[in-house]
DNA sequence: CATGAATGAGCGTTCATTCAT
DNA sequence: AATGAATGAACGCTCATTCAT
């Protein structure tokens, strides 16, 4: 019966994989849902079987994915106080995940449906605010919250101009990029060693 | 008689800076040409006496837009070897420009469309090409200019993705970041100063 | 004053004879009035200073059509005893002037229009039972009045089909259907002399 | 099963026949996807399951009436030397078929669109030079093909010419032209008989 | 008399969603 | 669980007609 049945869980899966690619393509309002069934060998109204609208799949596609970027923000919390170096260590990885035309599209088109789709908004916002309360549990006593928040944010908004830039200028050269911004980052955030 | 007859130019930015604000509030796809219609006081039809199609203001909109960015490569142009200077004084209009929302989102359902609709790909790609040519004639002799190149896309980078970050996070302190995205520029282009 | 506003019966006539020719290329439905306008050269507007509605155009442009029509039949009329010769010798100019696609063209497109246009069938008809009135009242005492409406109806609508078969087989050889028309003709209507 | 869901074939020819009786009453441009549709019991949508657009329409419905009209050619194909004998002997099928005003009306409407619409005239011509075509291999060796063809375009104007009359005078008495066309058809075609 | 800007109902078409099977 | 035929509201766009000038 496991067998025979496919599981629930995972043909919802197949199916936000499946959108994900639909909304790259052709953006949450573009994708149809009978493309998105054809890209997951799926029939149009079987969708139906595992989430009640396009807005269900929109909403959770954009939950998942940034529980993907929460990992990034996981790693850099158990990093204690060498937050900083695992930052520098891994921009080249950040940097070519955020130029990834896959993933920064998909975060041009969360951050677009954000701006008018409350509910979006909210689920990104929530996202965003956890993720920070999380890094400021662990961030450096003695040094002013209030700045480093600041300059994380600038950090993180770095990193997605930079994934933006890559669709307007695909001849971006990111090795060359990346190296800057080893650069800025060290600038940013290593200030008081000796 | 000039109150008399509209202006067919008065007319189509009357239609032009409505269409923005439809396109802000809804997106260019979810953008109704009855709600830009009414947004512009006019009849659904009589759009049609000004643009051919919907394709057509969105195109138009897109190129007034990044004609607006040009000018601000123009000052930069004409500021010969105090470039750097400039760039840091402006800082504050250009982030304040950059977070404000009605221009985030524009920009960001540009960089969207562009995604999908290579003539909306092309106008910004074209304007990108030709601002950054415009601003290499006049950059300095004796530098690198390939990673000029790299530094200014890194730049813009961060101005544009502090903008989409005050959309997720509308709490951004924007003089705290103009402060230290200051320091980020100093650091980025005043290399070579004995 | 006479010479400086243009004569009302000129400008319809001008007006009839623009949308004749958009009535051949573009069909009763298919053309425009703005359309119709610009071949007039006159603003749309305009138009309703002569015409009520486009239908109204329409039915006086058929009506004009068929008067021209008449023109024929009246010359039959007033040929007495030699009907017969009369249509013989015209045999020519009645084919070339049936299989000129403008004319055709617009013949079709008058009896379309009547299959769903109660005005216009009235008028077709009317006119129709008009001239078969007439052709009555100067045809041949002693020949069966009944059997001869009946050729002519056939002499009419070989010469209208010829019409339609010029637009369908443009390739038509009109000086050889012509010949073989009037001994169609000679048969159909000489029957009876010594 | 069979009843339990309906073949495409089916529902296309259903939604052809409706829109047959549409464009009898309203013409091709006249009728409205909306009155196809409800006349053929569908929801106006749903017609876009099995035809691209209305024009796709237009054309199979066209193309489907030629075809009806070419097995009248089959048989007279078939027919051997005795091609005249048939046709004179199926005249009154003829006459009454091409009288019959949904088949005229048809005929009329596919003429009118073939004037302005290529893909029409196309389907129209193509038909046309093909049933010639195939008459000319099998008609009379020994007779003037030239001629022939000539002949055999005044008989089918003078049947489509009948149908069209019939619109615009209703009251024709059928048996009546039918008696004489006989009379017209053996004059043309039976010349050479000893 | 003359213009052409302006209107808005209505068109062909699309697509998220439902439901009989 | 799975299908895909079916729905119908809503879209972008057109065009006969009106009206201020």
């Amino acid at each position: 019966m496991t067998a025979a049945a496919p599981q629930t869980k995972d043909q919802r899966n197949r199916l936000l994989t499946a959108a994900a690619r639909c909304f790259v393509k052709s953006g949450f309002r573009g994708a149809r849902m009978a493309q998105i069934a054809a890209e997951a060998q799926m029939s149009t109204g079987h969708i139906y079987h595992y989430f009640d609208s396009k807005e269900q799949i929109i909403a959770e596609m954009v939950r998942g994915h940034i529980e993907e970027k929460e990992s990034i923000f996981g790693r850099l919390e158990r990093a204690g106080d060498q937050v900083v170096d695992l930052m520098v260590d891994n921009l080249e990885e950040s940097v070519d995940s955020s130029a990834n035309p896959f993933w920064s599209a998909l975060t041009l088109e969360m951050t677009a449906e954000a701006m008018r789709n409350p509910k979006i908004a909210d689920i990104l916002r929530t996202a965003d605010a956890e993720m920070k309360a999380r890094l400021f549990t662990c961030l450096g006593e003695g040094s002013d919250q209030e700045e480093l928040a600041t300059r994380l944010e600038i950090f993180i908004a770095l990193i997605q101009g930079i994934g933006i830039r890559n669709i307007i200028n695909p001849k971006l050269d990111l090795p060359a990029v990346v190296s800057i911004v080893k650069e800025v980052v060290e600038n940013l955030f290593r200030r008081s060693k000796p």
